[in-house]
DNA sequence: GATGAATGAGTGTTCATTCAT
DNA sequence: CATGAATGAACACTCATTCAT
């Protein structure tokens, strides 16, 4: 019975990473809106039905996908994250680590990026979301008083910080520009000097 | 036959608005993906099958509505154009300018933004797009030029230039920001301060 | 007045004629079910709409077509009909006639076969065909009397005699069986002993 | 178990066999063009969807058809078949068995005759079909060896031998001629005499 | 007579989801 | 737990035909 129980787990293990792997490729290959259920589940090497298993519908299957995602994304730009560092080579830092995360996992990456522009992206709970990004967030506002960063409304600073990365991102994917560290350094240096006091 | 002629002409064009319209609004009110054919026809008061009179296919319709509107933000941001000005004025205006038109017709301007991010947009001719900023774009690269600018990768100075009005509109769109003079023009003072040398 | 009527009439004709070729070349293209009003028109040179002052619907088009072809094809294979000759002589006059006119208008024919299959044949007068091929009717039931050829029934004596004159075109449309003179001859033989006594 | 599978055999099988059988009776009743896939499901008394699971597209299902009633065909005239008897007898055989199966199954025979007139036609591969009828064909290759049979091309040889079945069928169809005993010897005696040397 | 515009009804097909097993 | 089968609802699109002009 017990061992029973323990194959079942393991297959759950699997199954569910097949599928999160399934959704994340269909979706950047064919795109959200043609990125059916019974294809994902044909992708995965699974039943339809056997997603609803898992998933209370799509929505959950996809939304899941997504904040599983932004997890993997907090916990890599935070890795090694030193505090005592001057706010500028901690902020050049995750930056480094975000371009890091896009170059080994872009399909990851490109699926947020898909996700934030479908109808899904209103389902999720921007406050969990915000939660893997908190570390970095607070040095912002430890910037902010003191006296290194502008004092302007934070949706300003975050659309120099953190906005430019996907702009600069889609125009990578677009194959015509390179995001070697030549680029990356000089974007950052955009984003520093447009923050700075 | 002048009267037959100009009902004619009264009519399609009455037609075609009601359809630029209706497709505007349906795809910010429920989403590209959710935007069928029949949604729109119904919303624009027609026949689905009159759509077909107008436009080649559903693709035709939806990327002759991004192009039409990219054209009306070509030229509204271009309006009172003076080149003799300082280079950050020019751009400043162009900043207030787009701004405004954000202002006064937030469901175009969403809507570019849903059909940038939608299967559909890779099916647009982005020099034709490209044409109708032109102006603008001229005198970033004088800015370089003219040692104004910082001499980087031209993908790295619209990321700064532009991308951020984006998000900014968006978190507008979300309701915890405020559009308003101050912010703006806050906002552009970043903006300028990432570009200029 | 006059010539305003003469001038209609020419452009009647010529529409009508346009409109039967666009018929025939059409539906041997894309086959009778894809051929649409439409298409057919557009195929012509005119609108739609116009169809419909030439012909009550589309089937009218459609059946109308048949018989001008059925009497073509009967207008042919009478010509230089010489009553006098041996029965057999008669026959395999027609018989080449046949097939001289499957070469030259191959798509005249092919119409016919098509149509012969679809569900429109059983909208014509089997009669007013019948008509067209009264003379070489008339010379079988000759033969029958002068106990020339079998005295079976009718059917039986066509499905010798005409029906496989289709079959061998069809052969031919495939491509794998060429209509030389040779080929004519030995299947006409094969027709004559069959219906012979 | 073994219950569970013998259930979803058997409603499998019935839900393919109502198709087929659908399928053969509408085209009969309302011909190729106008059986669409709704109508056939709806007389099948299935979902049109339920179509698709049971095959790739409406083709699919036609060409199935077709092909399923050919094997029938084949298996038929080949019944009690006895390579040992002289060959004007074998033939003999198969055509009144032809007509057998005709006389039985007239909505199988007439749904391929007007499958061989459809659009349809072309995306069979002829030569699967072909091989259900291979040992009348392989004998008919025997009577010209032995100089039984006219040395012609094999297309004339089934111009004469096999077409004119399908021309007296539909000649039944139409209700003018009748399929007896009498009528089918005498029509065989005229296809002997035609391909006999 | 000729037509462009318009449309209700229909096409083949895919969808997310349920359910019996 | 896992699934193949099933489906109502929807999809993009085409049709033959009408009608105002």
């Amino acid at each position: 019975m017990f061992v029973y129980f323990r194959n079942m787990r393991i297959k759950d293990e699997i199954k569910q990473d097949a599928l999160f792997e399934a959704t994340v490729k269909l979706v950047n290959e064919i795109g959200f809106a043609s990125s059916s259920v019974s294809k994902i589940a044909k992708q995965a090497g699974i039943s339809p039905a056997t997603i609803y298993v898992y998933f209370k519908n799509k929505e959950d299957l996809l939304v899941s996908t997504y904040i599983e995602i932004k997890k993997n994304i907090g916990r890599a730009i935070h890795e090694d994250f030193d505090d005592s560092l001057p706010i500028r080579d901690i902020l050049k830092n995750v930056w480094i680590k975000m371009f890091d995360y896009i170059a080994r996992y872009p399909n990851y990456f490109q699926y947020t990026e898909q996700f934030s522009n479908s109808p899904y992206q209103s389902l999720v709970d921007k406050q969990e979301i915000e939660r893997y990004f908190d570390p970095v967030i607070t040095v912002l506002y430890r910037g902010i008083e003191q006296r290194i960063i502008k004092n302007v409304d934070f949706h300003i600073l975050t659309a120099f910080m953190f906005y430019p990365i996907m702009a600069l991102s889609n125009a990578r994917v677009c194959m015509d520009f390179e995001l070697n560290d030549e680029n990356i350094e000089a974007a950052f240096t955009l984003a520093w000097d447009a923050i700075k006091l």
